[in-house]
DNA sequence: AGCCGTGTTGGACACTTGCGCAATAGCCAC
DNA sequence: GTGGCTATTGCGCAAGTGTCCAACACGGCT
């Protein structure tokens, strides 16, 4: 029985929720799973945490906000919106592999049966987005790009990211890496009124 | 207490577990819920199904089917390749309103875990790339489409479609069904090589 | 009309889930 | 040391799940 400082406490039952989920999904998460991964009794993580449906959220939050920390990262390290719309997708691929895409598979399926991994989703989908939309705009005031609705395009771009990177992870077939990031490419390359090849073609 | 012989008995427990379903979800489907839909006891499901798993998954597939059928049958009946795709947007989005779609989000997040989920959900993807696949070789035959590659641009332009039908679906927000419509349609003509508005313009 | 095969019942069973709570035990201040 | 604060326990609870089965009742056959 080890007694830790609460804020210690909260931050281990989150990794140990995170490591669970990333093993078994998120829906067949449960209490009793966490506290095993923990090696404490499961009444502890009640006395920490309002519900099992804000821990699940809390724990994808971390998860896949770190995901897109590491691609912001990434995205200040170069210049030139080119550059940055390149590394955008690199690393997005890059960062859903192995269990990280699944657990948004999880998250949009669970979303309607609990509101506060659906409000979550939500937030960090936008933040995503936003991302997007941020290097669209930036390109646009430099003269790059030409793009009416940098908002929408960034929707378009994303969903089209995801829709291929779903079948990409979900069925394993028909579409690899590869193809997600050069057809994502291109399909951005007609968004922003750039010349084929200039983000799609390989360096 | 009607009393049914088992082909039909077994046709009406399957046909209550694809509107119990639609209706709530996959996860949230039990067999109290589908004996009740039926008007007959939860004991009976068990008669005629080996276990809850299985039924599920024919259950999917059947739903599944019948929004691919119900496309297929509406793009028999007009003629023109223009025409057929704006049906085909049309009804993909009608399809999957309500509760379908929540069906597909299910069967992806389930389909690492559970290998009948995922080779049914595979399989039915497929069909619908296919569906719309040759709808664009047909186009192409007439000389109204120009596509080097039907196949891929079918890939592309579905996923399109999922992606930004996940959005609409899971958060409800920012992204509204006649945006999927149009937004996919306007993606369309610059895979196909038509000219802007005519497959996107509303009639 | 009566009878038997079988479709159907409805509850029992064993199990899992999230959650709450009285009791316990570790650590720090004094 | 020792007292007190509180982190932690571990079980109980109620609600929910899939599964099973002995009893029941309907309907076609003799």
């Amino acid at each position: 029985m080890v007694r830790l400082s609460p804020d210690v406490r909260r931050d281990v039952i989150l990794d140990a929720t995170v490591r669970v989920m990333r093993r078994k999904g998120m829906a067949a998460t449960t209490v009793r799973d966490i506290a095993h991964e923990m090696g404490t009794s499961s009444g502890l993580i009640h006395h920490y945490v309002e519900s099992m449906d804000v821990l699940l959220a809390d724990a994808f939050e971390r998860a896949a906000g770190e995901d897109l920390q590491a691609t912001r990262i990434a995205l200040a390290q170069v210049s030139g919106p080119v550059a940055r719309l390149r590394i955008f997708f690199a690393t997005y691929v890059r960062a859903e592999q192995d269990w990280a895409f699944q657990l948004w598979l999880d998250a949009w399926s669970e979303a309607v049966r609990r509101p506060a991994v659906r409000e979550t989703s939500h937030r960090l989908n936008v933040a995503w987005q936003q991302v997007l939309a941020t290097a669209i705009r930036e390109g646009t005031a430099d003269g790059v790009f030409t793009c009416d609705d940098p908002e929408a395009a960034a929707w378009r771009i994303l969903s089209l990211l995801d829709g291929l990177t779903l079948q990409a992870v979900a069925h394993e077939v028909d579409i690899d890496r590869t193809s997600v990031i050069r057809w994502s490419a291109r399909f951005a390359e007609s968004e922003l009124g750039l010349a084929a090849g200039s983000l799609s073609d390989v360096p």
